[in-house]
DNA sequence: ATGTAGGTAGACAGAGTGGTCTACTTAAGA
DNA sequence: TCTTAAGTAGACCACTCTGTCTACCTACAT
């Protein structure tokens, strides 16, 4: 992986998830980035093949951050506390490796994309199922209906947080 | 209200919403309902305030609705039930009214103009919160906390529905 | 009959888009 | 020293977008 192409992912996905993939040109991660155009043709064959870079990105520092955050959660108890005391962090920007909460990168790119590029759809649904089955190893014999639960009460609290800008929903799920 | 005015409003909150703002144009507007460009000029002063229309417009539609739904629920069991019921069937496209579900109109939007127009997000945020207070009108004397969950819940349950395509989340929590 | 309100069709301006291409620069290895 | 790879700067193409404007067309009330 070369420094440029690094580069420009990592400012592709600042850019990305703070404004919307939507609203942020070429043009502004040519300039913010300091690489050339032609570069950065060089290494993606498109808008939306940079997207899909940043997505992965984005996945994996997402994924090692909860994996570490889940870390010695065996049963519901200690996955649901220790989920939402993560989750309570990254609301608050707590965590300098997701960057300030803007909400679900994944939620909010499938959103805009919806039916227009299948792939970036399909790649965002594939971040949410890996954050599921993460969870379903922790609930160690857990029933289905737990690990749902959890699940979807986790998404609602990611979206609540962003949309009402409610930073503190979390917390309201650790007493 | 004109006639043509709702005419605009229909056609485009259907494309919006299934296709989602940012991809739809205004000449896509203007031709599938068969309005001058003119006239939608002379009705909004311009594209934002075309979809702030359609914003409003989903937002009656979908509490009148939602309101039907929880009639009678008087308690924290008959409004989770009740609440989950009416899910499920917008889930699976059986609410007319509703259109073909393609996740909730207000988070896509949201999600697509985070910061650039505050006007939007801010009544994204406002229907939120609406449905909110509707929720605790019917858990009469419930607690903050059964409120955030019940409405938590099913936020995430909305999202989930979407991005996986799992339009049955719903039914599991019907046990 | 004529003026007016409300509409249509669509050309047009101005800005911005993603993506390509040429010409030039730099650094390193043979 | 010469070649090659990697990068820069930015002009440029073809296209799309919102929004404006002109010219024309009814229907109807005075």
């Amino acid at each position: 992986m070369t420094d440029k192409k690094q580069q420009l992912i990592q400012t592709a996905l600042h850019l990305f998830y703070t404004k919307g993939a939507g609203q942020v040109g070429i043009n502004e991660i040519i300039s913010t980035s300091g690489v050339a155009k032609k570069t950065l043709y060089a290494y993606f064959a498109s808008k939306d093949d940079l997207i899909l870079a940043c997505l992965r990105e984005r996945h994996d520092v997402f994924m090692a951050w909860l994996c570490d955050e889940l870390e010695g959660a065996n049963d519901i108890k200690s996955t649901y506390f220790q989920l939402f005391s993560a989750l309570d962090k990254w609301f608050n920007c707590q965590v300098p490796s997701l960057a300030q909460f803007r909400g679900c990168f994944f939620i909010n790119t499938a959103a805009e994309f919806q039916e227009y590029n299948p792939d970036i759809t399909a790649y965002c649904a594939y971040h949410k199922n890996q954050v599921k089955a993460l969870l379903n190893r922790h609930l160690q014999g857990g029933s289905q209906h737990e690990l749902e639960r959890l699940f979807t009460l986790s998404e609602g609290a990611i979206v609540s947080a962003f949309m009402l800008k409610n930073s503190d929903i979390a917390k309201s799920f650790l007493r």
